[in-house]
DNA sequence: ACATTATTAGAGTTATTACTCTAGAGTGCA
DNA sequence: TGCACTCTAGAGTAATAACTCTAATAATGT
């Protein structure tokens, strides 16, 4: 592997672990045994890394949302998108945890980040209109809009909601089933659009993901 | 005013300008002519500032989710109460902007802000409960439990969601109608449960909240 | 008036962290 | 072998920011 590769998979791995805040450059090439001047001469700053984590995250999303061509899509495609979409944001969770601070002062990523979501928007609504054709779900053209961006807030602020929210302080971390209680929530939103006929089949779907109160509530 | 006071009343007002991380307590000290000795004499760190703003902010929030008494609730009560909450978000704006961070090393803010979601939960599944026994909404009791926690994670992301996806970067600021633009997305949470008695009037409520699409899209 | 306490100034400290600079080691090739 | 280029080490720098320390000044009560 490559010592370039070597510091984007470390660097993802430390970003998820501790959050890209706390994971300074110098601890970067300590944990890869490098010293710092090697890890500056492959990138040219830690927001270049945080750049190239971004395009690879950005690449697997836009393939995660695609439509099927030449048919229906089914409840387990529905599924599958949340599965993916869960997938993803687990294993780049220190992106949306603190994206506001990683945009700050960084006019190309703030852009590519503007573009990227306007493009999961419009992916994600011709999914739900796909549900709708395949009479998965009933729902009017313009309320369409209203429940992509509702679904995007969700799935985006979803880990840094259970940062914010976990019981024991510290000691505890999220894991990935803590995480994809999330899909959960998106069920929520979408359960009144279902149409009669897939209300229960989905519903049954959705009892997969209820979240255990465990990880939320005092008791 | 008293010296403590006027920290407070600074640091709040800087904090929501420019994010609390960019504001120093040596930028709060000059602003306020005042030495950093001084502030410090005040308050026995940064965080204890960003504590007792939040315990304001908690009993804002306390206050503006209080049932009335004695009697049913009304359309007018359903839009005060989101008018009151983005009003407080609004005026403590710094604060969902970056709370994993404010809570990062905090445990006794971080405690306290677990505390103030579970009751923000329990009072807005009051509120809905209250709607639905005004046959303003009709929803199964499981559903007003997801449908408060998707209503406060929008609430509290959308401040950091126009935020990342801002058009003119660093130029142009979030204002307090834009911010209301959440309102939107709210109603549109609580569409899909709405009476047929009630659908058309709430419907023209939530038109007064259209988001301008000038703020997110390109043209 | 005087002692005591509360408040303020402001220079200075310490820790952190992104990043630089120079020198040297490895590698391929003529 | 020698030359050019790539890669790496690691000490060092510069900026930042939270916070401390000492001494001076105001306020207050007796």
């Amino acid at each position: 592997m490559k010592t370039r590769d070597r510091i984007l998979a470390a660097a993802l791995e430390l970003f998820n672990q501790q959050g890209e805040r706390k994971v300074t450059t110098n601890h970067l090439a300590a944990h890869l045994n490098m010293s710092p001047g090697n890890l500056y001469y492959h990138f040219k700053n830690k927001q270049e890394i945080i750049y190239e984590l971004f395009l690879t995250y950005e690449k697997t999303v836009d393939g995660n949302l695609d439509l099927p061509e030449g048919r229906m899509l089914t409840l387990e495609d529905k599924l599958n998108y949340l599965q993916k979409i869960f997938q993803g944001l687990w294993e780049y969770r220190f992106m949306h945890r603190d994206m506001e601070h990683l945009l700050l002062g960084e006019e190309r990523l703030h852009a590519r980040y503007r573009d990227f979501f306007r493009r999961s928007q419009q992916k994600t609504e011709a999914i739900y209109e796909g549900l709708r054709d395949a009479n998965i779900i009933d729902i009017g053209q313009r309320e369409i809009e209203g429940l992509a961006l509702n679904t995007w807030i969700v799935v985006t602020s979803w880990y840094s909601f259970l940062q914010c929210n976990l019981l024991s302080y510290g000691e505890e971390d999220i894991t990935l089933d803590m995480l994809k209680g999330g899909i959960y929530q998106i069920f929520q939103l979408e359960r009144p659009y279902l149409t009669e006929q897939y209300r229960a089949q989905v519903q049954a779907m959705q009892e997969a993901f209820i979240p255990r109160p465990s990880w939320l509530s005092s008791q």
